[in-house]
DNA sequence: GTCTATATTAAGATAGAC
DNA sequence: GTCTATCTTAATATAGAC
């Protein structure tokens, strides 16, 4: 049989599948190694860290998904309506139409390490500051805007939550559907 | 060295506690052995179905708790203002002012069976239904309340996730303080 | 860089003494 | 009803061949 192969970035991709679907603990190595094709000495040659590394690894790749694909959206040319609805889409891709769990809530159960929390920490910040900042720049104050972006990524991982335990996604839905509503000042 | 000796409702708190802290495949036999006291042949003279049986026995536990110190509390004389704010203080305990996860969060990572997935879903549904009841009587139509009860609820769940990722509980407090807002029509 | 093989520890679970 | 002892399996991790 011909060696696995796979590039660092499906790997990661697919890492990442098994982390935000099984959390910390139910992220096994024979999981990812199901997942990823590579055998358990292969895992440890690209993380000697275990899966402590496989974790970070992951959720710094999610932080610069976010950054490329939210955050900067976010802050591109254009009305910030249309900037927010262009973030919204990917973020509705990047929770597969809500039927994928986030990275913050399934990796903040305990388990992972003090560094883990701390990037999850540091996500959640920089994803707060980016909806405050588009929120203050549609008209409303900083407090404002601040208790707006908070808002809006309250409504979006209770509605992952509930999405997932009702097994329907019409609530994610509803929290994408309503950012607008939630972070923008009517024009 | 004496017999541990512990009542049924005092092993099944503890061990509520340790799956809403670490999740189903966290909450290790050994680790509900040091919480309870009891050892391991003791916790399956118990619960001969292992620990998906002590899971769905958690989960029973909370339905339960709600029931009698959410829904009914809900269901109380009074102007729905003052039940509201009864049940939120109720609410505010269960989970240690946002220092504690929610059970259906953390026990519906995929690890346990299709039996503790349909009891969580029926849990969540159940805690609808009470806040849309409570809606409606405020004055909502049928489809509002339900609506809003929907997003009470989703900002609870939201909350708690990430008052866990900051480590702090202001966002939690604020959802609470907000559920009259939230679910009853202005008198 | 991936593989097989293996070591070590912990997890889930059971048997049977007390 | 709780305990100790034990079993079996799985999990994390490492060593070394290819």
């Amino acid at each position: 049989m011909a060696l696995a192969t796979i590039t660092d970035a499906e790997f990661l991709a697919r890492c990442t599948e098994v982390f935000r679907t099984y959390g910390f603990e139910g992220a096994t190595i024979s999981r990812i190694s199901a997942a990823t094709g590579l055998e358990k000495g292969s895992l440890y040659h690209r993380f000697p860290g275990g899966k402590e590394e496989m974790a970070l690894a992951v959720a710094a790749g999610v932080v610069e998904w976010f950054k490329t694909n939210v955050f900067d959206v976010l802050k591109q040319a254009g009305p910030p309506q249309k900037r927010l609805r262009a973030a919204s889409e990917q973020l509705r891709s990047f929770y597969a139409e809500g039927t994928k769990s986030c990275i913050l809530d399934l990796l903040s159960i305990p388990s992972g390490g003090p560094e883990l929390a701390a990037g999850l920490k540091g996500a959640l910040q920089a994803w707060q500051k980016a909806f405050a900042e588009i929120s203050q720049e549609s008209g409303y104050g900083p407090g404002e805007a601040r208790r707006r972006a908070e808002d809006a990524i309250m409504r979006m991982e209770g509605s992952l939550v509930l999405s997932r335990v009702l097994n329907d996604s019409k609530l994610f839905h509803r929290a994408l559907d309503e950012l607008g509503s939630t972070l923008l000042q009517p024009a």
